[in-house]
DNA sequence: CATTGTGAACGGATTCACAGCC
DNA sequence: GGCTGTGAATCCGTTCACAATG
């Protein structure tokens, strides 16, 4: 199985496995790529070279299994086995994002949830503890977690991430305001809200700027 | 100024925003595209390329103008004017994005948050009243609405979506795990935040696959 | 002379068109 | 016959290199 994939295809897989899986509970044992296409939004070319990347996984002539299909996206995507994931920051999203995955996410498990203001502390988000910052090293390390999701305020998400890579951190969901400064080997994918909602403001105008 | 921008380039346009403001409350009245390089992490004939598309901002041999510059992104953008938003679905996530934006967004107003269900009806989000689906359409109106944010479960976000173009909607920032189906008119943005934690786990997973 | 603005070259991703296979 | 898998062609976005200019 081949790794470094575009990062344009690794956007689109979690696509086919939700897609996948909604298939499996209604049954359907066979989709074939135009059909996929249909469900996605994507070209049914372009979804068999996204999964043509990683091997030949179709019956010619008939489509792809969908069972065996998911099996293979969780391997490629590295959702086999639970993943954990610390959220680093209680605000409201911090505990929105906590309960969220909690409840619909099979494949990945918050296992801690931090923050540093004493109210916080000790307060249970749907059966987790919030924990203070000083313990945030030695959770990442006992329970192996490779996955962050900051939500602390801008000002403060450098100093959380710096000490992030040493304890195991490979890659971080980072929802804070600001760019991160990380060594070579973590990922961070930025996800900003506000940048988000204010590119859709663009578009949304456009129509009135026309006239 | 041009319209139909790349996608690429608005996508970058508010993160030039943000630092913009922070460069002009650390009164700093100048940048080149070097040093927003250096900011943003985007190359620095990416930044005047990106800018060029909609003018001649800067200033050859110096730089650009940070409180101009801003009062043009403004204008690009969208965010010259308050733009009121509403918010359908007030799950977790929905509160979250609520008070988010109410709290940090100086050029945005949630002027509505949506939901069914009873015990929800009537609760206070930072000053927002939870109100029934069946006003939405009303608020829409009666705020002159472009924009909505969409965080109910998946199974009825389609129902939701329908008719919103009806009543104006012309932007939609979806978080709920669904593809929806909207007039050409209406520019939808997924969120989705399993999707995007899916495909970081894949990058968190690269190093271990390799050996 | 430093920095912007931009045509030209490049590279990556998508689409096309069809060969390969069940 | 129908659908996958894939080289070739195309499209789009980024980077390069430099002309323009305050």
């Amino acid at each position: 199985m081949r790794r470094n994939a575009p990062k344009s295809v690794v956007k689109r897989l979690p696509v086919y496995l939700r897609i996948l899986d909604n298939l499996i509970r209604r049954d359907v044992e066979i989709i074939s790529s135009r059909a996929l296409s249909e469900e996605t939004g994507f070209t049914a070319e372009q979804i068999r070279k996204d999964l043509a990347y990683f091997g030949a996984f179709g019956t010619r002539g008939t489509g792809y299994n969908t069972g065996y299909l998911r099996e293979k996206l969780l391997k490629i995507i590295g959702l086999d086995k639970q993943t954990n994931l610390v959220v680093i920051g209680a605000g409201h999203l911090g505990k929105a994002l906590t309960r969220y995955n909690i409840s619909k996410n099979p494949y990945v498990k918050v296992v801690g949830i931090f923050d540093n203001s004493p109210e916080e502390i000790g307060t249970d988000i749907g059966g987790i503890i919030i924990r203070p910052m000083s313990d945030l090293e030695e959770v990442i390390k006992n329970h192996n977690v490779r996955v962050a999701m900051i939500t602390v305020p801008a000002d403060a998400a450098q100093d959380v991430v710096s000490g992030l890579a040493d304890s195991g951190i490979t890659a971080i969901l980072n929802f804070a305001p600001t760019k991160l400064k990380v060594p070579e080997n973590v990922y961070v994918h930025n996800a900003d809200l506000t940048i988000e909602l204010q590119s859709l403001i663009y578009y949304a105008m456009e129509d009135e700027k026309q006239h």
